[in-house]
DNA sequence: TTTT
DNA sequence: TTTT
């Protein structure tokens, strides 16, 4: 079991790649308000790297932007990799397989954009509308070394 | 491990009772958006019925309205009762012990509220604000009963 | 968001059945142990109704026994039906999509059954070993109803 | 909303230290394991690191060692701090909030250490029994500041 | 109607 | 390196 939920505002616009398979991947950061306010009284949050593959991150790409007010669930991920200084860092990011939309970050609508978000929260039909169409990248599942058991 | 994440919009106000012993309990049933659409191309919701405890329960009562979107964390619990014509029923609801404020389901500022949500979500400074301070009821520790091992 | 993470043991072995469509539904009831004792001092636990869709309630019903220790998550679901006395019924019950293999119920070795869950957790290495192999039942997607924008 | 649900063994012994105000510290390293097989059928695990604050800290360090199977919930946290060479580097961890013993890592039963675990996972009566007691460190919540709203 |  |  390795579960993450998360709600929190695009800090930058989403950057999306293309991994030499030719398969997509786009990140970014999501920034989480903390509950509790710090010694100082301040309102903090938590900057949390997220991870999107395939079919999703192409939508992510598409029609998430800075500010973007989402919820999402994935995985925590471990992994290392070699800094430039040839040391070995250790990083841990969140595999997200399911986004959903709460709010825009843009103040003005998104034509265009497959959302109409308006300003009325309560009129507005599609908030909390999924993002995503899938809740993995299932192709994956088609060969034998994805079969879990 | 017994844990419930939930993103929706209340249906109603939430009704407070005080138990026979004084602690306070809130309930209010939450409708969660559905992710896909069904067969007739329409969205779909599911009513979940929320409980709330001890001094969160007044939080909720006081914060709380019919339309606002709140997520929350809990746990299920299962639970049986006599029904009218004698038979057993059960039920299983979710007692929250975290919950978020999203967003306000009033269109007019809740002036004098605590939040003061306005119409337009991306210029709300109170968004995932937390409208409750405790993350169970607490007092119930002090006695042995509580300890779990 | 509509997330729901289990730990608990079947209470008996899970009933498979086929819609008229042909698919496959599995369904069973999970003992939840509870993190506190209540006031006489008793170990209680939930009981909550869990359903399996598709491949996933294929291999439920073929691995799974009274007794095996699972994780699992999934989402909650509420639904109505005409009772026989003609009343209306509200249940809520979690459809998972993740089920993960904790340990076995069965005293005597599994021979057979895909695990060799042995006597000694920290020699084996099957512990939390996904008995699941896919996040959802993923033909659904097919069909643009289930496009969740 | 920021939580993380994780099943896994600890890879070494906690390691308890207190704060110079008083508040004791664990940290432990848990390996979660992944649901499927890399492309060389290798079951390959992720590694989280945990924190603990406060009465729970004490259990930890009391009660878990190397190897022990346990499920948490708890919220991501990312902080930078000053690396030996100047620069600024990013981690994030867990805090866990609420830890439940699965299973010992130890072969012998942990005598004398509040849990009695067997090595016959299926005979253990104290299976899920929770480690802790409680579901943050509360007294923070007296003063003001940690009021989130 | 409940598991270990 | 951070969002509202």
């Amino acid at each position: 079991m390795n579960k993450v939920i998360l709600l929190g505002r695009l800090t930058r616009d989403p950057e999306m790649k293309n991994t030499t398979t030719g398969k997509a991947v786009t990140r970014f950061s999501l920034a989480v308000d903390r509950r509790f306010k710090n010694k100082d009284g301040q309102k903090e949050a938590d900057f949390i790297n997220i991870v999107v593959w395939g079919k999703q991150a192409e939508f992510a790409a598409q029609y998430l932007t800075k500010g973007s007010q989402i919820s999402l669930s994935g995985r925590l991920e471990a992994r290392s990799y070699e800094a430039q200084d040839g040391q070995r860092r250790y990083i841990t990011e969140v595999v997200a397989d399911e986004i959903n939309f709460v709010s825009s970050g843009q103040k003005s609508s998104n034509a265009g954009a497959g959302f109409q978000q308006t300003s009325a929260p309560q009129s507005a039909n599609n908030n909390n509308m999924s993002v995503m169409g899938l809740d993995e990248d299932f192709h994956l599942m088609a060969d034998d070394d994805d079969i879990p058991f």
